[in-house]
DNA sequence: CCAGTGATCAGG
DNA sequence: CTGATCACTGGA
């Protein structure tokens, strides 16, 4: 399979977000063994004036890699217990992510994160790059269906109702 | 419904 | 330094 370069993540979220759908993360554990994780939801979070989006603060330790060119990779910690994977996207300096919200047969940020093994050690890994985690070409593009953001009821009116969550339809 | 759990950040 | 907050999950 090919992997994903550059020039796939260098683009707005909201082209990429929807994009990622139907595609594969890469996992290559310590162990050797190697796995495929068909991506089934993301949203998008899009700069420092989405109230939604972490850079709304605008660059700090934490966020600093969303700051880079797309294609590396955002970790955080929330509620002290999950670790959210992220895939940054778009040019330098545009403060762009996309959270893996769901893979096949898991849904939940928090549970894929579980499954794969990634922690504050992936923060800033170049999915062009690393030999532990990347994503390929998937599956044909899937149908998808686009909803409000989950999660995010601090962010306004504005922000917390666009549609920027993406999820392949059933049957895909 | 709600508690857990700890990094992060703004404010003194 | 302190305290509030938090892109969630699992178990009443």
């Amino acid at each position: 399979m090919q992997r994903l370069n550059r020039n796939f993540f260098t683009r707005d979220v909201l082209i990429v977000a929807p994009q990622l759908l139907g595609k594969y993360i890469v996992r290559r554990f310590s162990d050797g063994t190697t796995r495929h994780y068909l991506i089934t939801e993301t949203e998008a979070y899009r700069g420092e004036e989405d109230k939604a989006c972490h850079a709304r603060k605008g660059k700090t330790p934490r966020t600093r890699v969303m700051y880079g060119e797309g294609g590396l990779v955002y970790v955080y910690l929330v509620y002290g217990i999950h670790w959210m994977l992220n895939i940054v996207t778009g040019d330098e300096n545009h403060p762009q992510a996309a959270l893996i919200r769901s893979i096949k047969n898991i849904e939940g940020p928090g549970r894929v994160t579980r499954h794969l093994y990634i922690d504050k050690a992936f923060y800033g890994e170049d999915l062009t790059g690393s030999t532990r985690l990347w994503l390929e070409e998937g599956i044909r593009p899937p149908h998808y269906t686009a909803g409000p953001r989950i999660g995010i009821e601090y962010a306004g009116d504005k922000w917390k109702n666009k549609p920027w969550r993406f999820k392949t339809d059933k049957p895909d």
